[in-house]
DNA sequence: GACAGAATCAAACAACTGTTTTAATCTGGT
DNA sequence: ACCAGATTAAAACAGTTGTTTGATTCTGTC
């Protein structure tokens, strides 16, 4: 079996149930109208990907591949340089061109929201790379090791603002309709933001170890 | 019709559905595993409710008027101690007792995986309102009027932070499954970020007004 | 106890699901 | 031109979906 791209409907399944499973999730997606849009038979799925699962294997599997970036070189700047470049991408690589996140970000959310046997895999293979590569960074930045649970909490508050503008997007643009979503704007106010709780944390740790900091 | 809270099955119907609709969504939700659990005839959600569509929008706007808070005292302290009440309940409410996140975050989860037409409706009533008052509490510790790119930015980062733990938990338990949920610990550290944070940006603020502040 | 209305039930409905089957068509090598 | 294998196509499969139907049971009132 060839399976380099030049294989054409099999890459038109590809592109429509990314589609179709970023819209309505592996469930509610049916491949008849998987098979619609990519102007194939009903049987197509089956007799090019075996199942239904494997399809959506394959596409979230893509899907995130697709989501890395570069990353590398802006490891050479100064920490907290780096974190804003870092940020930065991440918020441009959530949006898609339109209005609305991009389509791995909104197969993530049915994911959240319902997780399927893919998710073990792919939380493994890039996220977790990813989460670690971050996590390194930040440690460095409040000068914590990396395996301890105020590191943890400072990566993840730093991701949970990046991605709510992705994954919440919906609620936002009904509570602010008229909210300004350029990517470089939020990516500058996460950094500020973020990078002052960074150093507090930093402070209230080099302070007192155990106990808890009020903020001076 | 007598629409107390006296007619059993119908009661039972609604929390049976809270259960199903928060592990599934509504597409891949049955009518019958609901009344199954419910110990009802398939018919029941049809007769009590009419539609599948109806016992849903039913059972959604409880959950998001269960998610509130009393609320009202804590704005009496002053803003950042406010602040840090405010997170610290939120966190604590987003977390049910066992593993897992409340069922209301789970059935929202899914609205902002595949919205319904139910999402409007709760979003002015419920989210809408709980948004505009942390916005005044916001605006008050940064100095910035309530209607402001910037202020709207920094009440969705603290949002963003406190949903973080709850919609991404699949993720989050599996990058670091030894994480400690306790929703205190949480609360303090979102509060001392991000009221960093806050200050940063009253800072940035009060330098210049239009050019963005490098942190110094 | 009889009776009207509410409530429950089993059964069936048509529509839709993923998948399989079987035949038809296309493709490239000889 | 021919043919083996890969690919497509139409049709049918069994199972599940939300909803409806019509009969049966329950409930409170006279």
């Amino acid at each position: 079996m060839n399976h380099s791209e030049q294989d054409a409907t099999r890459t038109r399944l590809l592109e429509a149930a990314g589609i179709v499973f970023a819209e309505k999730g592996f469930n509610s997606a049916t491949v008849r109208e998987i098979c619609l849009r990519a102007g194939a038979n009903v049987a197509a799925v089956n007799y090019h990907f075996g199942d239904k699962i494997e399809l959506y294997v394959e596409v979230f599997r893509r899907s995130m591949v697709l989501a890395q970036e570069a990353e590398a070189e802006q490891f050479l700047l100064p920490p907290e340089q780096a974190l804003t470049a870092i940020i930065t991408g991440m918020v441009r690589r959530m949006q898609s061109s339109e209005e609305g996140a991009a389509w791995h970000v909104r197969i993530m959310a049915h994911e959240l929201a319902q997780p399927t046997a893919a998710l073990d895999r792919v939380v493994q293979e890039v996220i977790g790379p990813r989460y670690a590569s971050l996590r390194t960074l930040v440690s460095r930045i409040i000068g914590l090791p990396v395996e301890n649970e105020t590191t943890r909490m400072c990566v993840l508050g730093v991701i949970a603002q990046v991605v709510h503008y992705a994954h919440a997007r919906p609620v936002i643009s009904r509570i602010c309709p008229d909210m300004d979503f350029d990517p470089d704007r939020i990516g500058r106010h996460i950094s500020t933001f973020s990078i002052a709780g960074l150093r507090a944390i930093a402070a209230s740790n080099t302070a007192t170890q155990t106990e808890h900091q009020e903020v001076p």
